[in-house]
DNA sequence: TGTCCACAGGAAATACGGGGGT
DNA sequence: ACCCCCGTATTTCCTGTGGACA
């Protein structure tokens, strides 16, 4: 009896406790964490709201052709990201197999989503690992050998295969071999009616390819505007119904959220991260969603976007990053340059136990760096002084105190 | 005007380590 | 076990350069 006393016990705590949360169901503030079906609901939902319905109809007429036989081209859709690329197409795609299912129409969907940025061959070993056709490989394997293997499995369906690569802009290095597989020779070998639809990010994606692939893509294009604010407002309201208590939301909160988000980047999945953080800072203070809160998340998601980066990052990044941080606390006027700043790194691996990279790579290290925006730097010429890159650490002083910090932990620092 | 610094950054070479075939 | 092929990371080698200084 003693059990069921404390059972209760805890089960009062906890019921207690959830009355005065705000966030009553976080896995709606994070996609991943949604099974699919929950997905399109969320998803019906906002097509619901007539977002995004211009590009439906789009996508719609695009695809008819198949219902009657006939053969669509192939399709890019473009937009930066969180503009909703990825989820209307499986969206459209989910409505689309259900038709031809009803039809009797054979259809074969499979979604490539190369969400890092790899090489040809990652590309291609994804790519025949989502057919079914191979293991994972790191190397080793011929990228002939995957290509074949890829089209013997195909062999057999000679119905529509819709092929969606997800964010092709991510093929890096040799793009056209891969690009030259899938328009050229994959549909002169497999008997299926192949349709690519290629998502990207960047808008100049097809201009640095080879000009023989970019004749053969007679691609239609969809270009996804960034999401208006008004678009926002509804996907925040969609989730705030979904996940959060109904009086936690301060008005004006999700006006807020989705100006800021429609004025920075228009990207959804950002706002709704805003919003994730929001609840959670509300909850931790034990108060409702406030305007204030709002703005404290959103400094708050900047700086841990930066420090997740870093987190992830190889061993020989974070160590220039320490050897600049190091660097430019010791030279008063904020700025060094690289001779400096290799110095620098040159002591950190040291005191790190790593080994040190040449000038020449060091170089690379730091314009990675300032891809990332974790510092920016200049070529500048200092005339009979000599030519340099200037580094200038620009981030406040406090994120760059934590980076540092979070930098340290990763290594064991022998003194 | 020419020199020359202190690097930038391209290209080619080399090192490395996984993986297949035999 | 051995050898060869492959992609990736790094090194080596190299040419280029804006402008202060003489």
């Amino acid at each position: 009896m003693e059990t069921s006393h404390i059972k209760k016990k805890v089960f009062d705590e906890m019921e207690n406790v959830a009355s005065h949360d705000i966030i009553m169901n976080a896995r709606y503030l994070n996609d991943e964490q949604l099974i699919h079906s929950e997905q399109l609901q969320v998803l019906e939902e906002i097509f619901n709201a007539n977002v995004r319905s211009e590009e439906m109809t789009q996508l719609s007429r695009h695809f008819a052709p198949i219902l009657k036989g006939n053969h669509p081209t192939h399709l890019a859709l473009w937009g930066k990201t969180g503009t909703g690329k990825t989820l209307t197409m499986r969206f459209f795609m989910g409505i689309l197999a259900e038709m031809c299912k009803k039809k009797k129409i054979p259809l074969r969907l499979e979604h490539l989503n190369l969400a890092t940025a790899r090489p040809c061959f990652r590309a291609l070993n994804d790519l025949a690992c989502l057919l079914n056709a191979s293991k994972k490989y790191q190397k080793g394997i011929s990228l002939e050998e995957m290509m074949i293997r890829i089209e013997t499995k195909l062999a057999k369906f000679s119905g529509y295969l819709i092929l969606f690569v997800d964010e092709v802009d991510n093929v890096r290095r040799d793009k056209d071999n891969f690009m030259t597989f899938l328009v050229r020779r994959l549909p002169q070998r497999i008997p299926a009616k192949l349709v690519l639809v290629f998502v990207s990010n960047r808008l100049d994606w097809p201009e640095h390819l080879d000009p023989r692939v970019k004749s053969f893509l007679k691609l239609n294009e969809l270009i996804f505007e960034p999401y208006d604010a008004i678009d926002l407002q509804h996907i925040l309201r969609i989730r705030v119904e979904k996940a959060l208590h109904p009086k936690a939301v301060e008005p004006g909160v999700i006006e807020k959220i989705a100006a800021m988000a429609s004025r920075e980047h228009g990207d959804a999945r950002r706002a709704v991260a805003l919003l994730g953080k929001s609840a959670y800072l509300a909850e931790k203070a034990g108060t409702k969603i406030t305007l204030g809160l709002v703005d404290r998340a959103a400094t708050e998601l900047d700086q841990d976007r930066y420090l997740m980066l870093l987190r992830s990052a190889p061993p020989q990044l974070q160590a220039a990053m320490g050897a600049v941080v190091e660097a430019t606390r010791q030279s008063e006027h904020g700025t060094i340059g690289t001779g400096e700043a290799y110095d620098a790194y040159r002591m950190f691996c040291k005191r790190a136990e790593l080994r040190p990279l040449t000038g020449r790579a060091f170089g690379d290290l730091i314009s990675e760096l300032d891809i990332y925006s974790l510092l920016r730097s200049r070529v500048l010429s200092r005339g009979r002084y000599g030519r340099t890159r200037e580094i200038i650490l620009d981030l406040p002083r406090e994120l760059v105190d934590k980076i540092y910090s979070g930098i340290q932990l990763n290594f064991e620092m022998h003194d």
